[in-house]
DNA sequence: CGTAGTATTGACACTCGTCAATTGGGGTGG
DNA sequence: CCACCCCAATTGACGAGTGTCAATACTACG
C-alpha cells in the first residue's frame, strides 16, 4: 500500500476486493462510480467494535471493506437479535439517517464511510453507484425477508443448513470461498441470536450436522461436505426459487 | 361516488381516506402528488384473491386502498409465513419489478395500481409522491427488523401482544381506531402465520391474554383493555424506542 | 337447514431453553 | 516456557413452551 495514500485516509481499491466484487455484481459499475469510495474515509476496527448505536445520526453509509459485523436489536432484559450477519463487501448501514439497531464488528474490520450528501451529489455524475446501493439495499430487504421465514417456520437444522447455505452464497459471489470451505468466524452464541436459538441448542445442532456429515463448522471455518443434501434439509421450503439479482433499487424509480 | 368517474376507474379521493392519511403522515404531500394516484388505475378485490405472486414482473406498485391483505412466502411442505399484514394505506409491493413474495387480500379490498414508469416519470413535478413511497419502504423495512425479532426472540405472549400494538398503532395513524376498540380481521390461523405459531397456541395465549384482561380479540375485533399493561407484555423489549417516522427514504439520497 | 370454515379445548409428544459442570484453546504475565 | 485465566465449546439433566392430533362447538352464509 502506499504511504502516502494511507495517511491521506484513501487507500487504493482492486478489483477483486469483496466491496468491489460486490458492487460490480449487483449492476455495471464504473471506475468513475468506484471513485466515490476511494475518496472517502477509510479505517480500521478492531474485533468487538461499536459502529453505531440505535438513535445515531450519523449523515454517512457504512461499508465493510474486510472482516465481519452484524447489526443486531437489544430487548431491555438482555435478549438479543442479530437481525442481519454482515460479511466483507456488506453495506453495513445505517438505512435510515437516524440508526434503527445497533452495529459492531465481529473480527478486526476495515470500514469505508460514505457521507450521505456524497452520494446525493454524485447521483448524477455517478448514477451507477446509486444505484448499485439501491441494489444493495434491495437484496438487504430480500435476505431480511428470508431470515423472517427462518425464524417463523423452520426449526433448528433447517435454520442453521439456511444460514451456512447464504452464508456460503453470500461468500461465494465475493470472491471468498475456496472449494467446499470458507472462514465463519462466528461463535455459536452469535448463530444463536441470529437465528432466535440458545447457544447450547446451536452445539447440538451443528453437531447433528457433523455426524449427519452434511457440514462441519468450527475453529472460525465452516465446511460443506454435502451441499446437495444440505440444501434439501435447509429448504424444506423455497417455493421458487427465483434467481439471481437484478439490478434495481427497491421499487427502483428506473 | 361519482358514477362517470368510477367509469373511468378514477375515483375522487378524500382526505380522509387511510391511504392519503398515511401519504401525509410520513411526510410534505401536496395535492399534486396525490394525483398520481387519483390518475392510475384502480379496482375492487374480493376477499382472499391473489395480488400477485412470487416471481411476477408487474411493472406496478399496488396500494391497498380499503380492505386488508398480506404478504407471504411459502416452504414447499406447505408450511406460510406472513411476511406482512396490511392494514387500509398500506403498500402492498411489490418492492422489486419482479415480485419475490406473494400478496393476497384477506377482506374484499380496493386496490390501487401505480405503474414504476409512471412514478419515475413524476419525480419531477411530484417530488413528495416519490418521496412518500420511500418513507413508506422505509417503514416497510422497519417492521420487517421488528417482526424478526419478535420471532427470534419472543414468546408467543409477546408477539400476540406486540402484534396488537403494531396493528393498533398502524390503524391509529391511518384514522381506524376509535377509543381502544379496532377492527381486526385476522383468522387465528393468519395471526398463527404471521407470528410464527400454531392455530392452537394463538387460540391459548389469546385466552390468556382476555383472562388477564389485557386485550380481547375476536369477531373480527379486537380491544385492547389496558394498554399499559399490555405494553409491558409487548416489549419486554424495546431498547429506546426511537420516537415517529422521519420523512426520509431509506438511505434517503436526500 | 345444511355445509364449511373458524374457534376451542384436552391430551400428549417433542423441540428447544435453562442450569450447571466440564473441557479445550489461546493469550498473558511471571 | 509454564501457570493461569478467560472465553468458547460441550455435554447431561430437566423443565417450559409449543406443536400435533382429534373431537366438539360456533358462526356465517347460501
Amino acid at each position: 500500500m502506499h504511504a502516502l495514500a494511507e495517511h491521506l485516509g484513501q487507500v487504493p481499491m482492486h478489483s477483486s476486493e469483496p466491496l468491489i466484487r460486490k458492487l460490480t455484481s449487483v449492476g455495471p459499475v464504473t471506475n468513475r462510480d468506484i471513485k466515490v469510495l476511494d475518496c472517502s474515509h477509510e479505517e480500521r476496527a478492531p474485533a468487538g467494535a461499536d459502529l453505531f448505536s440505535e438513535g445515531d445520526s450519523l449523515g454517512e453509509v457504512l461499508f465493510l471493506r474486510t472482516g465481519w459485523a452484524h447489526r443486531y436489536r437489544l430487548l431491555n432484559d438482555g435478549r438479543r437479535q442479530i437481525v442481519n450477519v454482515l460479511v466483507p463487501g456488506d453495506l453495513i448501514g445505517p438505512f435510515t439517517p437516524t440508526a434503527k439497531q445497533f452495529a459492531a464488528t465481529l473480527t478486526p474490520s476495515s470500514i469505508c464511510r460514505v457521507s450521505r450528501a456524497d452520494i446525493a451529489r454524485r447521483m448524477g455524475d455517478c448514477p451507477g453507484f446509486s444505484a448499485a446501493v439501491e441494489a444493495l439495499i434491495a437484496s438487504e430487504f430480500e435476505l431480511l425477508a428470508e431470515r423472517t421465514v427462518s425464524l417463523g417456520r423452520r426449526n433448528a437444522k433447517e435454520r442453521i443448513a439456511f444460514l451456512l447455505l447464504e452464508v456460503y452464497e453470500r461468500l461465494r459471489r465475493v470472491g471468498l470461498v475456496n472449494g467446499n470451505s470458507f472462514e465463519l468466524p462466528l461463535t455459536q452464541e452469535v448463530i444463536g441470536d441470529a437465528l432466535g436459538l440458545s447457544v447450547v441448542h446451536v452445539n447440538r445442532t451443528l453437531r447433528a450436522l457433523r455426524e449427519a456429515k452434511l457440514a462441519t463448522v468450527g475453529f472460525g471455518r465452516a465446511t460443506i461436505h454435502d451441499l446437495a443434501t444440505l440444501a434439501d434439509v435447509a429448504s424444506a421450503g423455497e417455493g421458487s426459487q427465483v434467481p439471481a439479482e437484478e439490478m434495481t433499487g427497491i421499487i427502483s424509480l428506473r
